[in-house]
DNA sequence: GCGGACAGGATCGTATACGATCCGTGCCCA
DNA sequence: TGGGCACGGATCGTATACGATCCTGTCCGC
């Protein structure tokens, strides 16, 4: 199955990249244990670079380091979850705004292309790589907006939403972000900073509420799910 | 076994901490290298346990780590300079806020104490020790909202103003930051989370005014500086 | 006298080896 | 039969060794 990524030794920076990439893609999921010797072999390279890969992920919060135990994606709590988007609300309307006012042609298409290409992944039936284009949305955004610290905050509590939503998501369903990131979009053509804010807070509110935070289920889960795998 | 034990090794975590609290009291400053070797027996441990110290505080954004060449302190560009000011006027007001409704009696105390402290260390000439303080106040505050995604941020963005002032604080005598401190502190006893907001809302801006943030300087200064050590 | 090439030294990059720790399993005993 | 203990395997933690890269000082040719 999965056939070589190996020849090309990588930096442990491409490793990390790319291990965040499966989070976002929902192909690797809480509670994994990320072994150094499987890793290793699977990026061929050897376990000194893994541990280093680990380490950025561990501080990034997607990997969580056990010592003599090794390395696990981590599972956030519904504590974490509340606070990364808590983080996410205090960061993110204030940067769409910036966003909307600094945005250039380029960069209007930029992001249509960008739903355009999670609309396709749809269409394929791609959801995992749907679901990443569609966090990497906001990254995007920051990015327009041209705070590279901020865009580093915000691509750090992207990924670990990844996590909080495939622990805690409602239903896999309803993929209703389309209308938001369109109106976003919108926004941004009209130069509308204000309705951007606006839009990006309720956004993210509407997130947040898709998301089953009652703490009932984390004690058996932790069980079960290392079963049924 | 091992005769040469400086101080009875220490894990990556530690180290990266003590530097960071040399950092916070411009005890390293910008452009310094920091070899592996010479680490290492500082602190009594490999270069193992030493690189990843440093790779820590590379994802921190303390220090830059030049290929084949090695670790080197940052010196953030003035640019980094807004951006990190840009991030706290974001998070901190809206922390102070939420700190300021939730604080309680321990909380003021060891806020008052924190305050002593650092009125102690100015008394005892320690200009580095109370610079550090007066930097970790911040983070005290977010550890009070609890909100600890949003305090590792903070944190983060302290240290790295700890930098920011290096460079380009303009005078280092006037300490003014006592009064800003003792009035938020005085909001959180009355609770006014309004006011703890506006309050660090102006503090963040006061401390940005103190900056000389026009790029002249940088220029022949990263030249010169090197030189003069 | 000056510029470019080269060699030596120092430092970093990575892999690997060895010791430490932990988990699981099977045995023994109560 | 159930619990405790000891042993073995697997995995991680760290140091060290070796190769690669870069910097620097020197030497030679122009």
């Amino acid at each position: 199955m999965n056939h070589v990524i190996a020849p090309p030794a990588a930096t442990a920076e491409q490793i990390a990249e790319s291990l965040t990439e499966a989070v976002h893609e929902h192909r690797i999921l809480p509670d994994m244990k990320l072994a150094e010797d499987e890793v290793g072999e699977t990026f061929g390279v050897g376990r000194t670079i893994v541990r280093q890969a680990l380490r950025i992920l561990a501080q990034e919060g997607l990997v969580t380091l056990e010592r003599n135990r090794g390395a696990f994606v981590s599972r956030p709590s519904i504590r974490e979850a509340r606070e990364v988007f808590e983080a996410r609300a205090l960061l993110e309307p204030a940067t769409a705004h910036a966003a909307a006012t600094r945005a250039a042609a380029g960069d209007i298409e930029r992001l249509e292309a960008h739903i355009a290409d999670e609309h396709a992944a749809l269409a394929a039936g791609e959801a995992g790589r749907a679901l990443s284009l569609s966090g990497q949305f906001h990254v995007e955004i920051a990015r327009i907006a041209d705070q590279g610290t901020i865009e580093g905050f915000i691509r750090q509590l992207v990924a670990r939403s990844s996590l909080v939503i495939a622990i805690y998501w409602r239903r896999r369903s309803a993929l209703c972000e389309s209308h938001a990131h369109h109106a976003l979009l919108d926004a941004f053509r009209r130069r509308d900073a204000e309705e951007a804010s606006e839009l990006m807070k309720g956004h993210l509110v509407d997130l947040l509420s898709q998301l089953d935070l009652r703490d009932q289920a984390t004690p058996p889960r932790s069980l079960r799910e290392a079963l049924d795998r």
